[in-house]
RNA sequence: GGCCCGGUGGUCAAGCGGUUAAGACACCGCCCUUUCACGGCGGUAACACGAGUUCGAUUCUCGUCCGGGUCACCA
């Protein structure tokens, strides 16, 4: 360049009159305690919150928790094209339901938190733009008016041509050698033009960087004169990552993998802007198995249903669930902390990027499903009331008014099995519970079944008139119990399973049997909780009619 | 194609120079048990491959293969 820059700036940004030293003062380095890590979640507001954004998320937050220091959520909405209207709401609501609480930043639809905002980048272009005067005034950035078609004539040729690398510099970088009139002709005719790094990075020089999952990693220097600002005045997420995480003062930039081969231009971005280049820690990816041809691939946002967070809120798996499970894919050792502190709240598990595993790891449903009924075992009644009620209200009114129509018996129905020490473990998911329960609502319930080979239906009939005539709800489980039992003998089963399985030959079969044809003409089921709950909850009334029913049709 | 990241059972994963190569999920069997669930016990199953370095490599180095990412006025 053999103008005087400074005149370039002034051309470029005639209103700009701040500098990165008046910045600095406005942002000073945050006063916190030794070792505090500050992170950030940045989203662009492109589409519904995805699972690797709870997932990395999940990392910012736990990271600041585990290390006294802050974690805050900023928006990068810096491309117009792609955004979508309620894109920040998404993960906005996205994150709430989660429970994932920020320090600091976009809190809604503008609002926001936090002293070193804004934190939205559409609202910071005053701040690029002090960063880029400078940059033109140091002759570290130059103007671009090459069209988008002289990019791709470019592109093309360097393509054909056996250029290893490609993109705008060098010899290619032909707005570089402008004059200085040249320019001022352009801007005066209005020409949009895009404010370009101008990178001194030698094709052959290496650099190094620690990534704090991945160890050291080596790369060639970048040599690209990257965009900086769009023609639009918009910055690039190269720039604007400059610019924010310097003045916001993250210490930790963690983000996907995908952002690796980007890391030589952004420390050559920083080292040219004069801040300090944060840490680095590159998250694996989360994948999953392709259906079609059973490869394993990043969870797509089109593909997978699974891959948006919406998805597990449908299907009503419990935030702690998700947040729960998603801890055992972020560090090995949660489970086993998990297991001495089981009633600890998952978020002050002490996170430690270090325990990363920096491999992609599989989406695996059957695994959150377990860790998901281990969760809602734990419950009690009330809170396991509170979210199915909550959940069916959003996603299937007509059960919620089932449900909710008697509190009372919906909550003692949960509650069979539960708040023991041995808690059933057998819901995984609040859409689950209408077709686990359907038995207990008339609305649902369906007379049918199959008796199993082994009952011949005279003793079935037979079992159920003599039960009528001794059943009383207001037995307790002991009576209740000892009833069905001395049904048994009269009708040649035995009340002793034991003795059963020495001499299968001597009887019709055990009191399990007796007790699964009670079952079965009372809720059609094989299998269900605890028989004697479940009558009880039914009523006497109920539950004679249901087994009249059946004995009508045997 | 260039550059980069990764590769321990079906899945998530510990181990990081000498281990009977943990644990969890899933699966199978047994026990407990009025069904199921829980719980207990046991089982099947892994260091991608090939060369080095070494007395000794899952662990270190190189190569191969496989998977992933990235090469935009998208993030």
């Amino acid at each position: 360049m053999n103008y005087d820059c400074n005149k370039l700036a002034e051309l470029l940004f005639p209103n700009v009159t701040e500098t990165i030293e008046d910045l600095e003062k406005r942002y000073p380095e945050r006063d916190l305690k030794e070792g505090a890590r500050v992170t950030r979640f940045a989203p662009s507001p492109t589409g519904y919150l995805h699972i690797g954004g709870l997932f990395g998320a999940l990392v910012d937050v736990l990271t600041a928790k585990a290390t006294g220091g802050v974690a805050f959520l900023r928006v990068e909405d810096t491309d117009k094209k792609r955004e979508i209207d309620d894109g920040v709401s998404a993960i906005i609501n996205g994150f709430a339901s989660f429970g994932i609480d920020f320090d600091e930043g976009v809190t809604g639809f503008n609002t926001e938190k936090g002293a070193y905002g804004p934190y939205t980048q559409s609202q910071r272009a005053e701040i690029y733009h002090i960063v880029a005067k400078e940059l033109v005034q140091k002759g570290l950035a130059y103007p671009c008016f090459c069209t988008a078609d002289e990019l791709s004539e470019i592109r093309q040729e360097q393509e054909k041509g056996d250029a290893l690398i490609r993109g705008y510099f060098g010899k290619w970088a032909k707005c570089r050698d402008l004059s200085f009139e040249e320019i001022e002709e352009n801007i005066n005719n209005g020409k949009p033009y895009v404010l370009r790094f101008c990178s001194d990075g030698q094709e052959d020089k290496r650099i190094f960087f620690d990534d704090i999952i991945r160890g050291k990693i080596e790369m060639p220097e970048n040599i690209i004169d990257e965009v900086l600002l769009k023609s639009d005045g918009i910055p690039t997420y190269h720039f604007a990552h400059a610019c924010d995480d310097h003045f916001m003062r993250t210490t930790h930039v963690i983000r996907g993998e995908e952002w690796i081969s980007s890391v030589p231009k952004h420390i050559a971005l920083f080292k040219a802007c004069g801040f300090k280049v944060p840490k680095y820690a590159h998250t694996p990816q989360v994948m999953k198995i392709d259906e079609e041809d059973g490869t394993k691939r990043k969870l797509s946002k089109r593909k997978d249903p699974e891959a948006a967070v919406s998805y597990f809120v449908e299907e009503g798996f419990p935030k702690e669930s998700l947040i729960e499970y998603l801890l055992t894919l972020l560090n090995s050792n949660f489970e086993d902390w998990r297991r001495a502190n089981p009633t600890a709240d998952a978020f002050s598990f002490p996170f430690n990027l270090k325990k990363m595993s920096p491999s992609g790891c599989l989406f695996d449903l059957v695994k959150l499903n377990d860790v998901s009924k281990n969760v809602i075992s734990v419950m009690n009644a009330q809170t396991v009331y509170d979210y199915i009620s909550a959940w069916a209200e959003k996603f299937d009114e007509d059960f919620y008014k089932v449900f909710t129509a008697n509190p009372e018996k919906s909550k003692a129905m949960v509650n069979i099995d539960r708040e023991s020490n041995k808690p059933r473990k057998d819901i995984a998911k609040w859409s689950e519970v209408k077709e686990y329960f359907s038995y207990m609502f008339d609305e649902y319930y369906e007379a049918s079944f199959d008796l199993p080979e082994n009952i011949a239906k005279e003793d079935a009939k037979a079992i159920l008139e003599n039960y009528l005539k001794v059943y009383n709800v207001e037995d307790d489980k002991e009576v209740w119990f000892s009833k069905i039992k001395d049904l048994c003998e009269p009708l040649g089963f035995t009340p002793n399973v034991k003795e059963y399985k020495k001499n299968p030959e001597l009887f019709k079969g055990h009191v399990g049997d007796v007790s699964t044809v009670i079952r079965l003409a009372v809720t059609s089921r094989k299998n269900t909780p605890d028989l004697c709950s479940i009558m009880s909850l039914l009523g006497q009334d109920k539950v004679n009619e249901r087994i009249n029913k059946v004995i009508e049709s045997l």
